[in-house]
DNA sequence: CATATTGATAAAAGTACATTATTCTAGAAT
DNA sequence: ATTCTAGAATAATGTACTTTTATCAATATG
């Protein structure tokens, strides 16, 4: 026997799917599917970013210490057309924190200002130094005793491929 | 007048799309719309990395010269649901290369063998520390002399979040 | 009256299809 | 013989439609 009848305020509430909102159907290279579904599920690889204080005692991360969600590749690359990594080797810069086998972060797009860490290619070689740009005299800086400064003579070019605006390191 | 009859070979040929592959029609959010595009058609937020030789006198980045292409979320990040982020606040490790402000990504998935640079809880507050655990002995070591070694007793518990795989640092 | 059942309803998800874009060739035109 | 072109062929694309899933409420049941 039927149970039928009008059925006002019934149906599927809005939000309930997998993302909790509306969705659009959008066409991808077939090899990327599986990495673009769980970049669209988690939130655009956005993970969580913990500050400094915590519950005493809280033996695991809790939402409540988050300071934000953070996508690495949004925090650290702000114009991707004009950035590039740079893979460090020797022990030049040390004092600034920059080992080898970090990877560096390179802005091509900000100016080579004095003070600023460049990646400069000299003598067939990429180059991590700070630059030293005072009176008309340009130098490579090392931070490390064991190096000697590069001068820039004035009939020489100084091909100076970007800023350095991040170091990765691995512990 | 018909200039009909068999065409074979005819035809728009294989891979002259938008991603010169097959592709595939899959629904996500409409707020990611757009920065799924943007991910789709960069190749998934890939920018070239570059090792330490180049044509001397390269006045300019060269795909001659890559190393690779690479994503820095998945290069650094093997296991999104066990990892998350630290903001670095004093001077502890500083002989570690780890600066205040700079940003750890922590693995909770690693096991923390004596040796590792930790996440702990202690006393309301995140810290950073290399773990020490040998004879029975279980210590957090700052690596800067002014600061003193954080000894845990037998009763305490050391409430261990995770383990420090990379420094981001800002220069 | 409380609870279980089930059709009504509507959003979400997936997919097929119509449309568009591109290239190729048989035949017409020169 | 050579060039030109309409239409044949086929992949790419975007969206409409179908199927699935989830929830609600009217009614029957105990």
């Amino acid at each position: 026997m039927p149970r039928g009848g009008k059925r006002s305020g019934a149906g599927r509430p809005k939000g309930t799917g997998k993302y909790s909102e509306p969705t659009k159907a959008i066409r991808v290279p077939e090899s990327m599917v599986e990495r673009i579904l769980e970049f669209a599920h988690s939130g655009g690889f956005k993970l969580p970013l913990y500050g400094g204080k915590v519950a005493a005692g809280c033996p695991a991360p809790t939402d409540d210490y988050i300071e934000g969600m953070l996508d690495l590749s949004e925090h650290l690359i702000h114009d991707p057309a004009s950035t590039f990594f740079v893979r460090v080797t020797g022990y030049s810069m040390i004092n600034a924190g920059i080992h080898p086998d970090d990877i560096l972060i390179v802005d091509r797009s900000l100016q080579p200002y004095h003070g600023k860490i460049v990646i400069a290619a000299v003598e067939g070689e990429l180059t991590v130094k700070r630059l030293y740009k005072k009176q008309g005299q340009v130098r490579l800086m090392p931070e490390n005793d064991e190096f000697d400064p590069i001068e820039i003579g004035p009939e020489e070019t100084l091909h100076i491929w970007g800023i350095v605006t991040n170091v990765i390191h691995t512990v």
